[in-house]
RNA sequence: CGGGGUAUGGCGCAGUUGGUAGCGCGCUGUGUUUGGGACGCAGAGGCCCUCGGUUCGAGUCCGAGUACCCCGACCA
């Protein structure tokens, strides 16, 4: 790279997203990517991704669900059996239409999501109550033909989890798509520091298929919304088309009820673009691939001695404490050039020692949540551990705090007054209104301010008041988020 | 799928009236450097997107094709 940092987020924010997730290595450059639309994840990004995965994947097992694995390939027939669901995504299908060198009876498609052949192959399994609730989840990779793509928000090929599950009942359920809503929330604010929103989605932008679609909803640095997970109560539209059934305590058959519910790479981009600044990446500590970097700093050979033995001593005892750590060693590049690559890869704490370090028993500990020197200190070397192991909890809170002041002070209460709620859609807030939930009003949005309706928080400001819809002026009952969205 | 643009070392680009390719960064070696993106010296590295045409001669001119990028309509 001839270029040294990135774009300004206030001169063009997609070309610093652009540009971070290039040169914080996170992707391969899509310009050179020889798949269009697909994205090589190299390691650096890959290990971002790991964490999420990480999490999830404990917390998931911690409510009782189980991993395994299904088929990429799936009969066109599958997907044809669910109106609404092949309708919603036919444009975008994958399809195989050769094996082996000859043309397939039945072409396949590449999963876009898996609800079809895993209720194929739950309508085998279910026979009895006593099979129920059957909680399934798949790490797997998916494919939708996109249009326009952009690392991690979109991509033809992403990588994600989806849980699939059944029950006995609606409010089982219901219960459970709700469950795992409150999952990927916690893990969002807590781990990700992202403060998301959690609320349903209204009818047009409900996945194709289910009954009731819930979102966590992420606000970017530019203001605009993220969906950055969803989980849904498919009712019994796939248990009917599948025949999902299983004899209750009667003896009676009985339909279940499904849900489904998937967090993806897209998490990469909320943590990036919710977090990142003009030197690039911030990552919150709990699921920053490297937590702090040791830099070391001589000028001579006798100097280089010195400096080791404390970088050495520093790094065992940080490394006792699971601190993830690195140190960098690489001689071909300054220090200087060292402060501003961490920095760009987010890594949350520097240390750098040098020969005054040696000498005095100190150490610079710089912070990322405060760029530049601004955010540096010296500190004794015997405080070192104590203070790093303080920084990642202030780092992790403080860009929790950072993140829901910014999407507080973006979030407008707008009622009856599609002027200004206009206004604020125009400048990429988000209006918080009235909704009556319809197409048309929705459709309306789009078109006056290209945005639609983020989702009706499950926390209503005003519960059991009921106001006018912000387009029709008919009653609403609920108020919902609106935004440009991602 | 509509509109615009680009294609030349790894990356970013230049290349005049057509004469057989150059700059910066990076890379390799080496020496001096190293506390906020170091410098000197010596090197390596090119099917100029593809095919066809014009010409004694094409990176350059003409034709066709391909790929990619940007802007709009569709989207986890």
């Amino acid at each position: 790279m001839s270029k040294q940092g990135v774009t300004p987020r206030s001169e063009d924010y997609s070309a610093w997203y652009n540009e971070v997730v290039v040169q914080a290595e996170l992707v391969d450059n899509p310009e050179k990517t020889p798949v269009r639309g697909c994205m090589i994840i190299k390691p650096y990004g890959y290990e971002l991704w790991e964490a999420v995965k990480s999490n999830l994947d404990r917390r998931f097992k911690e409510t009782g669900h189980q991993n395994a694995y299904f088929p990429l390939f799936i009969p066109m027939s599958f997907l044809e059996k669910e109106a609404d669901h092949v309708e919603g995504f036919a444009p975008e299908l994958a399809v195989v239409t050769h094996g082996g060198g000859k043309e397939l009876a039945e072409p396949y498609v590449i999963r876009p999501t898996s609800e079809t052949i895993i209720g194929e192959a739950m309508s085998r399994w279910i026979q009895s109550f006593r099979d129920l609730p059957l909680l399934l989840n798949q790490w797997a990779n998916v494919v939708r033909w996109e249009k326009r793509t952009r690392p991690f928000l979109r991509t033809s090929e992403f990588l994600w989890q989806e849980g699939h599950t059944a029950h006995a009942t609606h409010d089982e359920a219901q219960a459970e798509a709700l469950q795992m809503l409150d999952i990927y929330a916690e893990f969002a604010i807590e781990k990700a520091a992202i403060p998301v929103i959690k609320g349903q989605k209204s009818d047009q932008e409900r996945f194709a298929g289910a009954l009731r679609s819930y979102t966590i909803e992420a606000m970017m640095g530019d203001g605009k919304a993220l969906q950055a997970g969803t989980s849904h109560n498919l009712g019994q539209n796939f248990a009917r088309v599948f025949d999902i059934q299983y004899v209750d305590e009667n003896n009676e058959q009985q339909y279940c009820w499904t849900t489904s519910w998937g967090v993806s790479t897209r998490m990469v981009g909320a943590i990036i673009m919710a977090h990142g600044d003009d030197q690039g990446l911030r990552l919150p500590p709990e699921i920053a691939p490297i937590q702090v970097v040791l830099v070391p700093i001589w000028r001579k050979d006798e100097e280089k001695v010195g400096v080791l033995e404390v970088v050495d001593r520093l790094r065992d005892t940080l490394k006792a404490k699971g601190l993830r750590l690195h140190v960098d060693l690489r001689e071909n590049v300054t220090p200087g050039y060292k402060f501003n690559d961490w920095e760009m890869r987010g890594v949350p704490v520097r240390i750098e020692i040098g020969p005054k370090d040696v000498e005095k028993g100190s150490a610079a500990i710089a912070r990322r949540d405060i760029p530049g020197k601004a955010g540096k200190e010296f500190i004794n070397q015997d405080k070192v551990v104590d203070h790093v192991l303080q920084l990642m909890v202030d780092i992790q809170a403080n860009l929790l705090k950072q993140a829901t002041e910014f999407r507080d002070s973006n979030i407008t209460i707008v009622e009856n007054d599609y002027e200004k709620f206009g206004e604020i859609l125009r400048n990429n807030g988000w209006a918080l209104t009235w909704f009556c939930g319809g197409a048309e009003c929705e459709n309306r949005t789009k078109e006056d301010f290209q945005a639609v309706s983020r989702c009706f928080p499950l926390d209503q400001p005003q519960p059991a008041m009921k106001g006018k819809c912000i387009c029709c002026e008919g009653e609403a009952d609920r108020m919902a988020y609106f935004a440009k969205a991602y």
